[in-house]
DNA sequence: CTCAATCCGGACCAACCCAGTCTCCTATGT
DNA sequence: ACATAGGAGACTGGGTTGGTCCGGATTGAG
């Protein structure tokens, strides 16, 4: 079901928690606010921390912090950041040998135009799009994409 | 990795498979050709018959065969087909209750936009987009490995 | 009329992948 | 020195998916 994974989703929610402070946030404090499960919440961190998302702060004190404002963070970002590159298929450019019947496949690379498409859609959207439930964005309208189909 | 099934990309195979003839074509003879394992193609076919992209005809010298042109499929149909409704995350519109922490979370309903965006992406995207002109590419070194952006 | 080819509709099984957890280690501020 | 907090990896249980198989229904041909 084009499904991405469940820690994407948690990787969205935390950092929009993120950027409802200034300072650092411990994991275990934005495991308490949002509800998600305190060394999910460590593993997210972590692996955002890794795609430079986040910035870490060691030892006592620490946490972790935005580097960028949400509205400079595509949801394409988070997507790579959590769930590797954005890829449909497994045969993709990158990936060969993967597939046994690709002397035979007739469409043997024919999925990167799609790939691109739903790489350009998730580039447009940024965190700031969906974020809180507070500041309601009235961009989410503007973005809409012609919605009684 | 946003990743779709490999039924799915079956499906897109066998589809410009049977635009390459103009009568009924057998699962198994697609199977032999496409060089996809004959039950799942027979799988794959059922699915499709279901979803009215391709028709089927019982009996002796049956077979299955395309009812509209890959010009008129978008990519979105097949998927939809194979995969079921396209929904980036379990917190979509339709499923309530399926996500524990609803109360807490900042962004519910917030991926709407996106799942909005990756599906007109893929509806503007038809089979004949993904259709090489000839029956096979010989261009299966010219798809090397530039990795894209 | 009989037979054989072919689709139909399930159920079924196995393998893979992902989510979630745990543990130990390192770094840092008090 | 100690307590706090992140870093990194392995492990495991569950769910999903891919793939197979079976019996039955349908239809064309001989």
């Amino acid at each position: 079901m084009l499904r991405l994974s469940k820690l994407t989703d948690y990787a969205v929610v935390v950092l929009v928690r993120l950027s409802h402070a200034e300072g650092c946030q411990t994991s275990p404090g934005i495991a308490a606010v949002t509800g998600v499960p305190e060394p999910t919440v460590a593993k997210v961190l972590k692996t955002l921390a890794a795609a430079g998302l986040v910035s870490s702060q060691r030892g006592a004190r620490g946490g972790y912090q935005l580097r960028h404002p949400l509205s400079s963070i595509p949801i394409a970002d988070v997507v790579t950041a959590m769930d590797g590159p954005i890829a449909l298929t497994a045969c993709v450019e990158g990936g060969a040998g993967n597939c046994e019947s690709e002397a035979l496949c007739p469409v043997r690379g024919r999925w990167d135009p799609v790939n691109h498409a739903v790489m350009q859609a998730l580039t447009r959207i940024t965190l700031a799009d969906m974020a809180p439930p507070r500041a309601y964005v009235p961009a989410v309208a503007a973005l809409s994409l012609t919605p009684a189909e």
